[in-house]
DNA sequence: TGTACATCAGTGAACGCGCGTTCACTGATGTAC
DNA sequence: TGTACATCAGTGAACGCGCGTTCACTGATGTAC
């Protein structure tokens, strides 16, 4: 057999955490992938796998990790590029869409991990989100354009942000990676959602949360 | 063989959607369950599933519609039992999460199937969503709430709630049914992200619609 | 610098098991006359 | 009302296959002295 073994250190690893991605990627779930099919897919023979993984779980786990890396990345490239406020909303939406253009498996494992079989992976992604939403919080804090609201309701806000834009994968996870005319639509539609969070956010005050309906300020 | 057949006529079938529902319910997740399992589940031998499914796609595409039925009847719970505007938000949600709690699994699958392996079973998914949004935006027309916003605009709007309301099914996973305490705490969470959305409609027009960053209307 | 040994990661064979699916069958129910 | 037949839903046996997991092995790399 040509050299059998030694690959680059984690090399195999790394194999079977993309070749995971892969097959989401392609449309599979997560929770239906198996120890041999990733291997197959990994082109590694399958008594490999528990060289790195216990389970699918503990290899599901570890792709949580990598997407904190992925959101974090992102954060940063938003944080570089939205410099003018009265974008800011548009910017960040179009950041958001073009990671999930590069990344695309690993939102879609973020999308079905929320709503997956292992506990583990589901708070882990969540976790991941509510870091997002408080590094939000920061930014807005900084930048000045919440200073009305106490924290818990810009913390609110935030998530309240941090999960329409969460959504919006599930459109995403509809629609052909090619397809510009509907991604801009997507695009469009996630940016007027969030403006219209940060009206709500900006008409906010303490009597509001007592409780009106809908409308009932407008008089 | 005691009696070996003849049950009630689809008595097989509900059971083995029934099954299912209990699977999930359970914490399984839909694309990782099979057709024996599910049958076993249901007490029921494996080749029965042929009588009634092509396959497990098309079981979940049977359970959509019964979902729809569910969504349709907290519908008009809701809309029965919600009289007073001013605790229209309050009271919906609160019919929301009872209906939750009453039909857990139906729920679940729900939200499993957004981001499932069945490209059908989310378009039914989404498709529900759609028509549950329209109905919410004829109500509200109807209740004069929010005569200054256009018909797109309302759209939005109920398309944001329905999101947003939708988004709590991945709260709702990860507790306990008997978790009363943070069922509340969702229950009131929920309650406020929708204020807040109603809040941004109040003060929505079309100026704001091109795009202003959070806060610009403040000042 | 060289040698002995421990550790590590990749391998192929093998296991028992549960899977999806097919088949021919059975008997209850519905329909035609 | 009675009879003959078609349809339908449930059944058990059987198939080949892919699954997760274990095992003993191999050889490269790291470490101690």
């Amino acid at each position: 057999m040509t050299q059998r073994q030694r690959r680059k250190p984690g090399e195999t690893r790394d194999k079977l955490l993309e070749a995971t991605l892969t097959l989401v990627g392609k449309g599979r779930h997560f929770a239906s992938l198996g120890i041999r099919e990733v291997a197959r897919q990994a082109e590694v023979v399958p008594t490999s796998f528990y060289r790195h993984f216990r389970n699918m779980d503990d290899l599901g786990l570890q792709l949580v990790d990598q997407l904190g890396l992925v959101l974090r990345r992102m954060m940063r490239e938003a944080r570089g590029n939205v410099l003018h406020a009265d974008k800011l909303i548009d910017e960040s939406v179009a950041i958001f869409i073009s990671h999930v253009e590069a990344n695309r498996s690993f939102f879609f494992f973020m999308a079905q991990g929320l709503a997956g079989e292992s506990r583990a992976v589901q708070d882990g992604i969540r976790s991941e989100m509510r870091f997002f939403a408080s590094e939000l919080a920061n930014d807005l804090r900084r930048m000045r354009l919440v200073d009305h609201l106490s924290d818990s309701d810009l913390e609110l806000t935030c998530d309240l942000v941090v999960r329409t834009v969460a959504f919006t994968l599930t459109d995403l996870l509809g629609v052909s990676p090619d397809d510009d005319y509907q991604i801009a639509q997507i695009r469009e539609r996630t940016a007027r959602f969030l403006q219209l969070i940060f009206v709500g956010a900006a008409h906010w005050n303490s009597r509001t949360q007592q409780g009106p309906g809908p409308g009932k300020r407008q008089a």
